[in-house]
RNA sequence: GGCCCGUUCGUCUAGUCGGUUAGGACGCCAGGUUUUCAUCCUGGAAAUCAGGGGUUCGAUCCCCCUACGGGCUACCA
């Protein structure tokens, strides 16, 4: 038995569902959101369903349904019932289910709890206008408003038949109570009441034949069994509705539990965090990369900008959720393990891409150096070089540590596979003195002499040389380091010397001081 | 405008019987290692717990008000 916040039971068994619309890529915020029902899906042994609620044609985007699949299935979230996998509540995709609502649509209209509202789209856009003029009101189809307003009921039944009859365009709208109080039971934020004064008569039924997401979501929620809704704070306020619709369908007392989560805000200002602000701050905010199939917009994504899942999964999880521990770095089993509602926090989240870019860097210094050769070897092929597997592996070793994202890999070595083209210019300014081209030169012509050629010979040979040349370490060192790298960066020298050899050291000397001395 | 939700270091947050030097992490600063640049290590600055009222011997923690922030307010989800 497990016993959440307000001592209730946890239903056995739990099944939760992941819902999104297929209307373009799936936003991290989305993800997260999915990310929570997958690990208390897990945390209970429950079953977590991905449902596509795609009632709005209009938004339709071919692909979407593939990339949330994909993506999720990158991030390691897997369904158990879903579209492509099916399951005992098939089919998964509202667009199949139009006919189920039409029946208990029916039903809430015969109990009086719904009705026709024969209103057109201009119609009420003039409402809208004059309640704006008149004081800057906001119009709203309510208790108060329904009153004066085309639907059946201020029309007669002979005249809504009729209408009926020919085809003239409705919707169907639920029919709110006056005045009466609405609790909703959130795990989150504890009992929040609304009086359904403030309540609109949302459209459960458009007259495009297909139900809104208020009506679809609670017959499904229901059909298909769920025992808990977990979704974003957006859905709050309409949850009220929900609450009502269940009542009205006698499903009050196995309605789901909800949990609305707080919503993930941009990094500066405020807000919820958009593609916009990942642009303009140069991070993504999706998971993969995607590209609107009509307008060829492009949305960058975190595996392609050198993101682990790994990573993605514990920075998102970490952005509402924390395990009251000072553990950071978890695995998946471990999220399963430890998560739970109660530690979700009720305020949203600014996204801070620094502290991303930090926990991907110890998720990469958590693999091993075969792993890492894996992902660099990409960048290897790319620039025609095909160095052998026991080279790549020592440069591995030298630059892991300073890889924060996966094409770091390639940007912090490729000096071990490709001889610098140019050289820093203020580097060079600030080191090269007028002695350093003679002083290389003559290091050159001892080094050429060593036969054994490794770190410690090379460490030694440097010792002797400036003691015997009278000059500081670094005035040797830095124009060698310039030569080998083309900049200030890079492992340890002798290091660096070591792996890639003798003649090349010597040949970058040659080819370096000619350049710089021209 | 209306309704709803929220408010602890710059940021993510701990604090769940009201009594803590208000803890950790990212970032920042300083020192050390690396004769480079990063990493790494050590240390530091950084939160009058949004403000004001209560309740209480005592409030970050309970209540109220205000301010600020956010969400919703479509025949979108």
């Amino acid at each position: 038995m497990y016993y959440q916040k307000n001592q209730q039971m946890i239903p056995n068994p739990v099944r939760v569902r992941f819902a999104p619309s297929p209307t373009g890529p799936l936003h991290i915020g989305g993800v997260r959101t999915a990310l929570y029902n997958f690990l208390f899906a897990r945390k209970h042994g429950g079953t977590l369903i991905l449902r596509i609620e795609d009632t709005d044609q209009n938004r339709f985007v071919p692909g979407a349904e593939q990339y949330i699949i994909e993506s999720l299935a990158w991030c390691g979230l897997k369904f158990d019932e879903s579209p492509e996998r099916g399951g005992p509540h098939a089919p998964y995709r509202q667009s199949e289910r139009s006919e189920i609502y039409k029946e208990y649509i029916q039903r809430l209209i015969v109990n009086g709890h719904a009705y026709y509202a024969f209103d057109t789209e201009a119609e009420l856009e003039v409402m809208r206008a004059s309640f704006k003029a008149d004081g800057n009101k906001v119009f709203q189809y309510d208790q108060k408003t329904r009153k004066s307003l085309r639907n059946s009921l201020t029309v007669s039944d002979s005249e809504v038949n009729a209408m009926l009859k020919a085809g003239t365009p409705y919707v169907i709208r639920i029919k709110i109570p006056e005045n009466q109080l609405v609790v909703v039971h959130d795990l989150i934020r504890g009992d929040v009441t609304v009086n359904t004064a403030n309540l609109d008569d949302k459209v459960l039924f458009k007259s495009d034949g297909l139900p809104t997401y208020h009506l679809a979501n609670v017959v499904d929620d229901y059909l298909m069994k769920i025992t808990h809704v977990i979704r974003g704070e957006e859905w709050l306020p309409s949850a009220p509705l929900h609450v009502l619709l269940y009542r009205f369908f006698g499903w009050e007392d196995i309605m789901p539990q909800f949990a609305h989560l707080p919503l993930i805000l941009k990094p500066d200002g405020n807000g919820k965090l958009s593609k916009r602000d990942g642009d303009r701050l140069g991070f993504p905010v999706f998971p993969t990369e995607w590209k609107d199939p009509t307008t060829g917009e492009l949305y960058s994504g975190y595996r392609e900008s050198g993101y682990l899942s790994n990573a993605v999964v514990n920075i998102l999880v970490h952005l509402g959720w924390n395990p009251g521990t000072e553990q950071e770095l978890f695995s998946m089993e471990e999220l399963i393990q430890q998560f739970s509602l109660e530690r979700v926090g009720k305020h949203g989240s600014k996204f801070d891409p620094e502290k991303a870019k930090w926990f991907n860097h110890q998720y990469l210094q958590r693999k091993s150096d075969e792993e890492l050769y894996q992902m660099l070897k990409p960048f290897l092929e790319h620039s025609g070089v095909a160095p052998p597997g026991e080279y790549v592996e020592k440069v591995i070793r030298l630059v892991k540590d300073r890889v924060f994202l996966v094409p770091d890999l390639w940007n912090a070595a490729w000096f071990f596979f490709i001889r610098p083209r140019d050289y820093d210019a203020q580097v060079y300014q600030k080191i090269w003195q007028p002695v350093t081209t003679e002083l290389i030169q003559g290091f050159a012509k001892e080094t050429a002499q060593l036969v054994d050629f490794n770190k410690e010979t090379l460490h030694e040979l440097v010792l002797h040389f400036i003691a015997n040349s009278g000059v500081k370490m670094g005035q040797l060192m830095n124009p060698l380091r310039l030569l080998m790298v083309g900049s200030n960066q890079g492992p340890g020298m002798m290091d660096l010397a070591e792996v890639i050899g003798k003649k090349e050291f010597l040949e970058r000397i040659r080819i370096g001081v000619e350049k710089l001395t021209k």
